[in-house]
DNA sequence: AGTAAACTGTCGTAAAAACGACAATGTAAT
DNA sequence: ATTACATTGTCGTTTTTACGACAGTTTACT
C-alpha cells in the first residue's frame, strides 16, 4: 500500500498530471510497493517483461551495458518519472537495463493486473498511447540532435535530458547535480573523456556550470538551456 | 475507393498482418485514396496533424529538413509502411516532413474518423500500441547504435533497415536494390559524400554489396547483416 | 543524338577528436 | 592516518573525418 505522500511523489510526472483523479486512482490502486536496495537490479535488457514502475523515492539507471563495461548511459531517472511501459505493451524483451543508484522505493504494476484494469477501462489507453507519443518524441529529438549539433552542444543536451527524466517531466529550475562521471558522460555522446574533460571547462568557464567530483552542478537550468538554443541557431558562423 | 490490389499491398507490413482480418478491413474501409506527384509535400514538421497514412505504391522520403538544405534523412518509405500515427495520438505537431519522391499512391485515414473508428472498436488500441512500440524501439536501437557503432558499421546498418521501412517490415532475404544516392546516405549518418564513397568502396571490395549510379544493391542481406553483428562484436581487436 | 543535371571517384589539405601516458586530486574503507 | 582506487587535468601524437575541387560517368529529357 502507498503512503499519501509516495501518492503525491508518484503523481508529479507532466504525463501523470494530465490522466484525471479517478482514472489516476485505479492506477495507483493496483500499484504494490517495492523496495530495491543501492546496487540492485531492477530488470535486465533481454529479460520477460514483468510490469510497469513508477519512482516514489531514489534514483534509477538506465542503460545498455556494452562488452568490457563499455555502457551507453542513456537516463537517470528521478522520483516521479514511470518506466517499463513499452515491454508492457508489445510483450517483447527489455530494451535497457535498470539498476537502482540508491535506495529505491517503486510503485510496481504487474503485467496481468495492469492489462485487467486497461480491459475494464479503455479510458486509460489514450493516456498510455500518449505516454508512447512522448518517448517517441523524445527519442527523435535525440537522433535529430545528434546529427546536427557539435560535441559540446550534445554534451549539454544530455546533461539536460538527464534532469528531466526520459522526457517526463517539465523542466527543473534551480540548482541541480548532475552525479555521473566524466567517462560516463563520454559514453552517452560517443565521445571520449579527455574531450568531455574540456568540453566541461570550457563551459564552466562560461559560467554555465560547475565541474566536481563525479559530478556536474547545473546553477542556472534555463541559462544552460538558453545557450544551446542560441548556440545551435548560430551553428554557421 | 481502394482496390483490391492497394488493400494487398496496405496489408503487407509486420504490423499490419497480426491485425486480424475483421479489424483491418474496419481500418482500411475508412481510408480515402489520395494521390501525390513526385516531389511533392504530404506533410512538414510543425504541421498540425490531419491523419494517418500508408503507402499504396511508390515512394516518401522522411527527413527533418536543417539549414542550408543539410537534411538529415530518417527513412525511405515503400508500399506497405503505415505512418504519421504520432500526432494522431498526442494531437502535438508532425516531427518530420514527408515528401513523394515518385506519383505515390496513398490511404488516408483522417484523424476524426479514426478516433470515431477507435471509439467504437476499442480492440484496435493494442495495435496501435504496438506500432508505437516498434517506432520507440527502433528509434533507440538507432540511438544505441549510432552510440557504439563506427561508420562503416552505422552505414550498414542504415542500408539494412532501409530495407524494412521504419523497423515496420520483417527482413527481406534475396537481392535488394535500395535506391538512394551517396550524398543522401551521407546524411543519415550524418558523415560526408566522399566518406561514405570510401566505405561503399570498401564494402564493395569485400563483395558484401556492388555499388551503382544512385543505388547499393545488396546481394545477401543474411551476410551484410552477419558482417554487421560480428564486425560490431569484436571491435575492440 | 545532344544537352543538362545528377551522381560518382579521387585528389590534397585542414580540422576535429581519439588515444596513450602520467601526475594530481578526491573518496571510501579499514 | 593510511592505503587503495576512482576520477580528473593536461600533454603530445595519431587517426579519423570533413571539406573543397575537379574530372569522369550515368541518367533524364527533348
Amino acid at each position: 500500500m502507498l503512503t499519501t505522500e509516495q501518492v503525491r511523489r508518484l503523481s508529479t510526472s507532466a504525463w501523470m498530471t494530465d490522466i484525471p483523479k479517478e482514472l489516476r486512482r485505479l492506477l495507483l490502486n493496483i500499484a504494490q510497493v517495492k523496495t530495491v536496495m543501492k546496487g540492485q537490479t531492477i530488470h535486465r535488457a533481454g529479460d520477460k517483461p514483468t510490469g510497469f514502475y513508477g519512482i516514489a523515492e531514489g534514483r534509477v539507471r538506465i542503460f545498455q551495458p556494452g562488452k568490457e563495461g563499455n555502457e551507453l548511459l542513456l537516463a537517470l531517472l528521478t522520483p516521479g518519472t514511470w518506466f517499463g511501459e513499452i515491454s508492457l505493451f508489445d510483450g517483447l524483451p527489455r530494451t535497457h537495463d535498470a539498476v537502482a543508484e540508491a535506495r529505491t522505493t517503486l510503485a510496481f504494476i504487474p503485467t496481468a493486473s495492469f492489462h485487467a484494469l486497461l480491459e475494464q477501462h479503455p479510458a486509460l489507453y489514450p493516456h498510455f498511447t500518449r505516454l508512447l507519443c512522448t518517448r517517441v518524441r523524445s527519442a527523435f529529438q535525440f537522433i535529430d540532435s545528434s546529427a546536427t549539433l557539435n560535441l559540446a552542444q550534445q554534451l549539454v543536451r544530455r546533461l539536460l535530458m538527464l534532469t528531466s527524466g526520459y522526457g517526463q517531466h517539465h523542466p527543473q529550475a534551480g540548482v541541480t547535480e548532475v552525479k555521473i562521471s566524466q567517462e560516463s558522460l563520454a559514453r552517452m555522446i560517443n565521445s571520449s573523456r579527455q574531450t568531455v574533460n574540456q568540453l566541461l571547462q570550457q563551459l564552466q568557464r562560461e559560467g554555465l556550470l560547475v565541474v566536481r567530483y563525479g559530478k556536474v552542478v547545473i546553477s542556472d537550468w534555463e541559462r544552460l538551456s538558453q545557450w544551446l538554443s542560441t548556440s545551435a541557431a548560430h551553428a554557421n558562423d
